[in-house]
DNA sequence: CTGCCTGCAAACTCTTTGCACGAAT
DNA sequence: ATTCGTGCAAAGAGTTTGCAGGCAG
């Protein structure tokens, strides 16, 4: 999905609920989809903020639910303290899981349609319907413990 | 593993690690353990404070870490602002998986001895080596959906 | 025009921490 | 006697919310 498609959907989705489209929401939506990795909250007021200097961070707080019900924004909380977020590109609802990488922080996200199964498998035991599941991995970095250097740390 | 042993296990384990046995941790371990459930924080300030008044916040949550290393407790982090704990009576690294039911908000736990391959298999392809994994599914009571009440609802 | 959206700042929740006193070893 | 552990209260991080004014529809 390219970004200006992503960015109608967003529109529609709007429209559909009967908010508004406020510049506000749209830089925030901008700033969100030009981001490959995932970011935080505040990362993204930061990066809203180039575009629109209006931007708040209440606003920003009050959006990223918006973008996450419309399916256009994941929500991945690693558990620590401050939810990441992800531009989702595909627009379907692929099953994704996380590697966490303790040495470098990045998060990884790999596709895992077994998921879905096992959710199904698990749940049904207890006489429950899944609705979201999540498999997430922390790892730690091979490289960077044998050779001193992770191969993929920027900063 | 009986509670008893789970005690001696904690004695030995703050001995070795050089700290001190003070009636606030026994009250504290003592009411985790006594629970059957998962818990929170605050609920285990609550319960250990009956077995001995004095018994702090702070050192409920200092505690809380002291007892998630030594495994005798596991934290379980559904994402949900607050932490979640669990007495491991088990004892021993047992993977297991969580389903959130989404009606009654109980957390049941149900063993997922795949997990830890599938976390290999997937940390290898990125070079990491993997250190633990989670696996959660938020579900809804189909059996509430059907009849308005949930079979294991309680409160 | 009407009412949803906004920024600001204060409030909130959960957790952590500095300090001086108290208790385990 | 030493230290480590403790309670208290304040601080901290991340997020939410009440309010008065502003802008989309």
């Amino acid at each position: 999905m390219s970004i200006s498609a992503a960015r109608e959907k967003f529109r529609k989705f709007l429209a559909q609920k009967g908010l508004r489209v406020t510049n506000q929401r749209l830089a925030i939506f901008d700033a969100a989809f030009a981001q490959q990795e995932h970011f935080t909250a505040e990362q993204l007021l930061d990066r809203a903020r180039v575009l629109d200097a209006s931007v708040s961070r209440a606003t920003v707080y009050r959006t990223l639910p918006i973008m996450t019900k419309s399916a256009l924004l994941r929500e991945v909380d690693i558990g620590s303290g401050e939810k990441f977020y992800h531009a989702n590109r595909e627009g379907g609802s692929t099953q994704v899981a996380q590697v966490v990488c303790l040495d470098c922080d990045r998060i990884f996200e790999v596709s895992a349609p077994f998921m879905e199964w096992y959710g199904n498998s698990v749940s049904s035991k207890l006489g429950l319907r899944p609705v979201t599941q999540r498999l997430q991995v922390s790892a730690r970095c091979d490289t960077l413990r044998l050779t001193g250097t992770c191969p993929r740390r920027t900063s």
